[in-house]
DNA sequence: CTGATCTCTTAACCTGCATTAACTATTTTG
DNA sequence: CAAAATAGTTAATGCAGGTTAAGAGATCAG
């Protein structure tokens, strides 16, 4: 299996030695998924942090009508999980599936917090991880009222450019929250948005 | 000046010795604001994070037509700042300001950095609060594609019950993300949304 | 106390996006 | 390879919430 982009990852904020380095790889695991596998479903407890090495998982909301509202996209070199969830030991209330075949690393909730007493400098690594992700959640928050469905569009092609050509419309259209019908019909009518 | 609630806020995470907090409180300096005075204007860097002793801040974006967007009221026992700016000390979008007089007490950013070195635990308190503030946004972005403006306000209400009757209908259209006249008009013909 | 500045209300009209439905193209599965 | 399922297109209709405007209370500053 294959670490290294995940010990990479690390590296970019923390220094480990090599003990170090091989206790958190101990408390690793590897795991491969179809297209389509659930990895969580509404209700579960969420008891794994998930590092994407290779493939592309999604998480994401059900309404009462069955529109899914996408909430993250995690390509190979991201981290997935139900946030909430994962903190709380609770029911959660995400979806997590993968879009296509993908190689994960996953780390249980119990041995993270072993990471946590036992390295603590992973406090700093994840600390960081955190108020990058807060960052770019307070900003989706506040685009998602301040911005109509077309202004949405242009960010997520800009922010996400690899992944907008892989990703059916649907998908696009469920993450920037616009019916497929209404996103078909500005591709079509405001041609200077298409690639 | 009153430390207290600050302190007491940091210990139900972790323990400060005498010396760990008497060199956090030597980080802290405290500051008085009257109500409407502005801590952040867009386009500055934000240098420090700010702790409420007493009153509210509010920060916010301001859109083309002059139009706000409020991302977060903090009153008393709430941290504030603009978290894009104060983490990349580049110029920020958001404006901070008092919405009552208010105290706060602030810890610049690089004492901030010093008391991550000195007392790396503080790494501990702050990913917790930054996991937490980060599960709230994913909701909020999520809840602002998915909710009405009725089924926004109703959850503005249940979050934020001490603020819902002592802010102006034109804050809470600000921050559900309506025009303050159609806020008004919700609320007269839908009157149980009413206290 | 008074004019000026805000906040709230009401109402007419407008628009961005949803809904529904029917059809076509593409992908998946047996 | 055929059948079934899924994704995308187009168009008619509807509605949540925006815009504009104008007046009525409030609150504030001189």
């Amino acid at each position: 299996m294959n670490h290294n982009l995940l010990l990479d990852s690390i590296a970019k904020h923390i220094h480990l030695d090599e003990e170090e380095t091989a206790l958190f790889l101990s408390f690793i695991q590897p795991k491969k998924v179809r297209k389509k596998q659930y990895l969580l479903l509404e209700g579960e407890v969420n008891r794994f942090g998930m590092f994407v090495t290779s493939g592309c998982l999604r998480s994401y909301n059900l309404d009462e009508n069955g529109f899914q509202y996408i909430q993250q996209f995690a390509p190979e070199g991201w981290w997935m999980g139900d946030m909430y969830s994962l903190i709380t030991q609770e029911p959660g209330h995400l979806y997590i599936d993968a879009l296509f075949d993908s190689e994960l690393l996953l780390i249980s909730k119990t041995n993270l917090e072993r990471l946590y007493k036992e390295v603590p400098k992973f406090n700093y690594y994840f600390r960081i991880l955190a108020e990058k992700s807060l960052v770019s959640y307070q900003t989706r928050a506040m685009e998602n009222l301040r911005l109509t469905a077309k202004e949405r569009y242009e960010k997520f092609c800009l922010r996400y450019p690899t992944l907008v050509d892989c990703l059916s419309q649907k998908q696009v259209a469920a993450y920037i929250g616009v019916t497929p019908e209404f996103l078909s019909k500005m591709l079509h009518s405001e041609p200077e948005l298409k690639p």
